[in-house]
DNA sequence: GTCGGACCTGACGCTGACGTCAGGGTCAAG
DNA sequence: CTTGACCCTGACGTCAGCGTCAGGTCCGAC
């Protein structure tokens, strides 16, 4: 595939193609013309890239952890630091929720507050 | 209280502090000379801002959310914001989970493989 | 009166994940 | 053999949330 198919089919940029491959994320062969020519695979790898960069994770955080993602082999401290990022991104769930359930409750109080004080609810 | 103090009491910088008013965030009284000086529930609100800031909204849309989350008043363009910004997070929150769950697959997937095939599980 | 620590206002620096522009090859189609 | 879509390599721009340095003020303690 070349470039620009694989940004269609990933739902990225080109320059974000361009961009990974600058970080070590994303390889390519090249045609002799100098053009990247990408395998199937790639688009799932950059769809991993997005998650994990979504996560929060820096890219050179990703580059020493998606090589045992995409083989399953691992080191013990590869096993480490996947295991670390994972309770990281699972903190965050945690944070994340706490605070989605407060915005509930300032939701919920600002709906009383129409419903009872508010000349809004009369107009 | 001073800037130093709200600092230390919320966990912030004294820079941060001062960035935040600068985006209209936070609000002070300022001495005869000049420093700044914070109500009690400064704190409070330096909480609501890291909570938001770390769920991934911009200053400027805090700017506009804050107040009602105060007060609990809210115009219903107020409500539409907060409850759009509170499905984005309860999406993010669920795109995190299924991060999480993936990278749980790969940790059993990597533990499978020393258990069975690997040469460091006898090392 | 002076000393150290906290405070002030600029204002530039930094980081990460790209966007974007400049200037120039590549390639299938007509 | 030219057009137009796609590709290439630099290299600078951007944005947000601060960090940090410079140069000066304020204040309680001694």
């Amino acid at each position: 595939m070349r470039i620009g198919e694989v940004a269609a089919a990933a739902g990225v940029s080109v320059r974000a193609l361009r961009y990974y491959e600058e970080q070590g994320l994303l390889e390519s062969e090249r045609s002799p013309s100098g053009q990247r020519r990408y395998a199937e695979g790639a688009v799932g790898r950059v769809h991993w890239i997005q998650l994990l960069l979504r996560a929060g994770l820096p890219s050179r955080a990703i580059v020493d952890l998606l090589p045992c993602v995409h083989t399953g082999v691992a080191t013990p401290e590869m096993v480490a630091r996947l295991t670390a990022e994972r309770d990281r991104i699972d903190q965050q769930v945690r944070e994340l929720t706490a605070t989605r359930d407060r915005m509930d409750e300032v939701l919920a109080a600002t709906l009383r507050y129409t419903a009872t004080g508010s000349c809004a609810a009369a107009g």
